[in-house]
DNA sequence: ACCCATTTTTACAGCGCTGTAAGTTCACCG
DNA sequence: CGGTGAACTTACAGCGCTGTAAAAATGGGT
């Protein structure tokens, strides 16, 4: 089956191809007649307008990337589903990108070696310094996602991290607890995302008036709930006995929550738990999770919102927003 | 800084436009000094060839899609991970596109209605009958995925779900259990997915013997834990006593492991327990799933290849495969 | 019937690249 | 030193669409 062109069907119509375009964008100055007629010529012929060919005359492609770590992790395989979601409701497609949370593949991300593929670049890094970010290419509109530093440059959205985690040890300070440790930390250098948790716990800690103690600090690969599990487990039998755990995310919490019940600790009896992000299983282990939760789809929003106006044009300084986080409060550290 | 194309490398290298082109895509016969020279006016320059005008002129977009229900179920996204990767290797980029399991967009997937944005369709229909499938345009070179049954004329890459469902069973069987429940079958109409392993669930109990005991058929949404921890809560309150679950999936399971805890059932002691699809999490949990898993990497491969020789004009009769998959063996439903 | 202001339609050129086929240059042989 | 095939390079046309600006048609007065 040949492909239909747009000539195609002004031919049939009797029209010129860029009344059939005009068509097809619901223009509105077309005569209804002409409009049924070339409406019955697409139909006809099963036209169907070739993006390709649009986007090489408009220099749009209506395609923005979301690039971050990795797919499998759920709060960015969620973060993706909402981002779409919200990109989809202003015409655009979304692309995923995953970097692997490898420093290359997040440099090649900015500086990508084609050009013409989308439109703009939701990036959320994991090691890429804002010097670096800074440095980019910037041929095309790019706004950082997460908690990273960003260069004064370039557009950020994030949660206020330190604040979070500040809510979290007043929460389980609020319980009683007072050897609260902070489950998984990067080693031997935190990513950026981290550290602000850690600056968090810390500020946190001393608001409450109990002691920082580095051996409560359980390092760790994040992203993955076995290594947390094994991280905390280690450090566990090497004597650490916590009575709450700020975990650094919700599948470190729940590699925590093994560890814990395999040796037999009560969570939150013996051991209070948090998480971070909520992620939809976060309802569903047992005990489920108290954990922090950022205002995604409002994230969403406005990251979009930023990048539509750089896409259109805007050239001014990076704007950095704050959108709204919670603790939502569960059974691995209830309310009092 | 406006766009750098690839006349104006031409022009600084002193050559013809389709010399550069020659040199991007590193043709062999270009002399070594021609090819240095362009190089470096390339370089100078910052070019970068953009897709639009290169798939424009070749017909090829270098992307696929990959359709199928939602992102935020683990499986998928997993799932789409590895396909992105395997993707990549052969120089494809994947674009997500999520159906939310609704027929209406499954329908729109394979009649999209604009045309040139991928190359083909990797899609995992949830709802489409085969003949809904078999009756789309085919402008487009489409794959299906997953478990429904596809018609004749096109490919098909799946896991043998009924010879699964049987293993699962068999494996509880030979546990000792007799009351083996199914877990979340879709009510009122399951879907194709949900019919095989039902189908084998029940080949199974009559391989072994068993009674097929309507009453242990517990009906619920898909895809959602707390779903699963509500329904099997009602059936277990209403007086089901099941020694074991074949849960249709790890989300599934996970829900019934907190209906299970719940009520003070002890598993597997009490009640053995099956996930499917083997997520990551299936480890994190305690106890950790036995699970279906099927072989992504393989899954992967096999429809890319598919694709791929659709792609590049294959055209005939549908091509049915099945890969592998293996039952893993872990707490909530151990060795004998 | 004619003029003017709209409304509707069109011609043109070009977005950036590559396949084809037809040059041009080169190295080497007789 | 011409001839020859291989190695290199290029002209041309077109992939499918849309922005621009200008032309054509229309409608409403007078």
């Amino acid at each position: 089956m040949a492909n239909i062109r747009l000539s195609d069907v002004a031919k049939l119509a009797g029209v010129s191809p860029k009344t059939v375009s005009n068509v097809v964008h619901g223009y509105a100055h077309v005569r209804d007649t002409t409009r049924a007629r070339v409406q019955q010529a697409i139909d006809e012929l099963g036209y169907r307008p070739d993006v390709r060919g649009r986007s090489l005359a408009t220099g749009r492609t209506m395609m923005l990337a979301l690039a971050f770590p990795d797919l499998r992790i759920p709060y960015f395989a969620e973060l993706a589903h909402v981002i779409a979601e919200a990109a989809g409701e202003r015409g655009y497609r979304l692309l995923l990108e995953e970097s692997g949370g490898a420093r290359e593949v997040e440099r090649a991300i900015l500086s990508a070696d084609e050009a013409g593929i989308v439109d703009g670049v939701l990036f959320q890094p994991v090691w890429l310094t804002s010097t670096e970010i800074a440095q980019h290419r910037g041929d095309i509109p790019v706004v950082l996602l997460g908690e990273n530093t960003a260069p004064l440059t370039v557009d950020h959205v994030h949660i206020d991290n330190i604040a979070a985690a500040v809510q979290v040890v007043e929460h389980l300070a609020a319980l009683g607890r007072r050897r609260i440790a902070y489950v998984c930390a990067e080693h031997p250098r935190p990513s950026e995302t981290s550290r602000l948790r850690l600056i968090g716990y810390q500020q946190g800690l001393e608001a409450c008036g109990l002691p920082v103690d580095p051996s409560l600090i359980v390092s760790g690969t994040v992203g993955n709930a076995d290594a947390a599990r094994d991280a905390l487990g280690a450090a566990l039998d090497a004597g650490m006995a916590p009575d709450a755990l700020v975990c650094r995310d919700d599948l470190a919490a729940m590699g925590a929550l093994r560890a814990l019940a395999e040796r037999g600790l009560r969570v939150p009896e013996d051991v209070a738990v948090t998480g971070w992000d909520d992620i939809t299983l976060a309802t569903a282990v047992r005990p489920s999770l108290t954990s922090i939760r950022a205002d995604g789809r409002e994230l969403a929003r406005r990251a979009l919102d930023l990048l539509l106006e750089r896409i259109d044009g805007f050239d001014g300084l990076g704007r950095h927003e704050v959108v709204g986080h919670s603790l939502v409060v569960r059974e691995s550290a209830p309310g009092v």
